[in-house]
DNA sequence: GCCGATGCATAAAAATCCGAGGTATGGAAG
DNA sequence: CTTCCATACCTCGGATTTTTATGCATCGGC
């Protein structure tokens, strides 16, 4: 299996660590930025991305810290581990893997 | 939102629509070519296709038939219906928008 | 003073996948 | 002729995921 069965799953794990990559964000915005960046294409809920964070950071990929913003409201920021960045190639490269493939597949010339 | 959640989880159901608009085949059939064409990358179970099948059936985005092979073998085979067609344009297309987006997010350069 | 946006979080319900198992045939190997 | 592998179909149950819905709290604008 040359790519996992999370991958096949969702594209959420791989954006996570990439967005991460960048810098610390926090939940709520690594919503809007997925957003914004796909123009809505992807349009991540509250209840997929938060399970997913406190997993990470259960497995040790990422870290978390509060900060308090400006206008006083608390920010739960996320940042990756080293070992987190790792996984975040693994994650990136399989991502590709996957796509090509797929883009293979449904390039494929009808008969005749 | 631009694309389904079925999009989101998996990239099977174009795949098997795309198979079948290029000519009717048969569960184990699509599974070799799926694997072949992908080169493992895409290496499916029959746990996985046959439900799929069935379901579409059921709503009439396919249909079968049964044939017997030159080795005395039934086999099962799918055909695209009318509606399949028309879905299988839907899902093609939806694959290439999530692609291009995820694609984007995982391209976004680092700052500084 | 109230509402919408911000910001975190979880619980219940629905959906999905995979592993494992079951049936059956034909052909090759022994 | 018997055994085993590849072909070919199918389904069940557990494990995992996602969504829907909801709850709580704060800030800024009207």
């Amino acid at each position: 299996m040359a790519v996992s069965q999370e991958m096949m799953k969702g594209t959420v794990l791989p954006i996570i660590l990439k967005l991460l990559s960048e810098k610390a964000m926090y939940g709520y915005e690594m919503i809007q930025v997925v957003n914004e960046r796909t123009d809505g294409v992807l349009a991540w809920k509250e209840g997929t991305l938060y399970p997913w964070l406190h997993r990470l950071e259960q497995e040790g990929l990422v870290q978390s810290f509060w900060e308090e913003s400006a206008g006083g409201r608390r920010r739960k920021y996320y940042a990756l581990t080293h070992r987190g960045a790792a996984e975040m190639t693994r994650q990136v490269a399989g991502w590709h893997s996957l796509s090509r493939a797929v883009s293979v597949v449904l390039a494929h010339p009808l008969p005749t």
